[in-house]
DNA sequence: TCCTAAATAATAATAGTTACTAAAATCATT
DNA sequence: AATGATTTTAGTAACTATTATTATTTAGGA
C-alpha cells in the first residue's frame, strides 16, 4: 500500500495543515500553497490531502455545504460549524465519550458498530459577541 | 415562506420518502417517482427535495461518498453506514442522549451548540451474516 | 550516473446539483 | 365554468467539487 516517495508539494501541504485550525477545503489549500508552489496544480492538491486521509495523517471532514474540509489534527475529536459565519471549530470530548457513544449505538443497532462522526451546529463566541453588540 | 401550491410530483416524493427506509439519494428517488410520472424531470426531485427538508418534512443526510441521501422519517435520529453494503440505517438513541450529547459539547465549546448530527459506522447485521457463512 | 517507480502540471472528464425559461398546473375570485 | 395571478413543471444549460488521463519531471536505490 505504501510505495510513496516524498514531494515537496506533499510536504508542505501537511506543513500547513498541522499549522492551523481553519479546517480548510481543498482550494483554499490550494490558493495557500500556491504562494510558495505556483505551479502546483489543484489536482495535486486533492490527489495529497486524499493522500494524507488514507495514511492517517489529516482527516477529511464532510460538511453539508461547500466542499470537503481537510484538518491536520488527527486524535479523535469533534466539530462545530458556526451558523454565522460557517467557521468550523475542533472540539474535544475525550475518549472515554466517544467510546461510549460507540457502544451505546451499537447497542440499539443489529449489527457492530465501530465509529462515528459528529457535526455540531450553533454559534461561535465570536459571532455571539457580535450579536450582542447589535442588541 | 410558505406560499406554496400542491403538485403531484411533490406528493408523489414525499409519498415514497415516508415509505421507504432506504434513505435514497435525488437519484434513486427520480428512477422511482418516474415509473408514475415518466416526464419527471431530475430538476424537479431535487428542488421538491430541498422543498421538503426546508419545511422540515424530510431530512437531507450528508455522507462522505456518493450524493446527499434523503430520509421521510423526521423525528430527531442517527444513522449507520454499513461499511460493507453502503446501505444506510436508521439508529434511534432517545431524546435524552440527544440531548445530553448537546449539552456535553457545549460545556466544551466556547459558544453556544444547539444541534448535531451523528453518522456511525459499522457492519450491517445482513453484511455480518454473509461473512459468517464465508468462514 | 542510470534506471524504475512515483509524482507532477495541465487538462479533460465526471458526478452531483442548481439556475434558467417557456409552458402547464394550481387555486382564489368572479 | 372562465379569468388571472402565482407557482410548478420539464427540459436544458450551467456550475461546483472532484477524479481521471497523460506526457513530463522527480525521487531515490543499485
Amino acid at each position: 500500500m505504501a510505495n510513496l516517495k516524498y514531494s515537496r508539494q506533499r510536504a508542505a501541504i501537511k506543513e500547513y495543515l498541522c499549522h492551523t485550525t481553519e479546517h480548510p477545503t481543498a482550494d483554499t489549500v490550494y490558493l495557500h500553497i500556491r504562494e510558495a508552489y505556483p505551479n502546483i496544480s489543484l489536482g495535486t492538491v486533492y490527489r495529497n490531502l486524499n493522500l494524507l486521509a488514507d495514511t492517517g495523517e489529516a482527516i477529511k471532514i464532510s460538511t453539508p455545504d461547500g466542499g470537503d474540509r481537510f484538518d491536520g489534527r488527527t486524535d479523535l475529536h469533534y466539530h462545530v460549524i458556526c451558523r454565522e459565519c460557517g467557521r468550523v471549530f475542533d472540539l474535544e470530548l475525550g475518549e472515554q465519550h466517544i467510546r461510549s457513544i460507540n457502544s451505546l449505538a451499537g447497542q440499539h443497532f443489529e449489527g457492530t458498530v465501530d465509529s462515528h462522526t459528529i457535526l455540531f451546529y450553533g454559534t461561535c463566541k465570536n459571532c455571539l459577541d457580535k450579536k450582542s453588540k447589535i442588541r
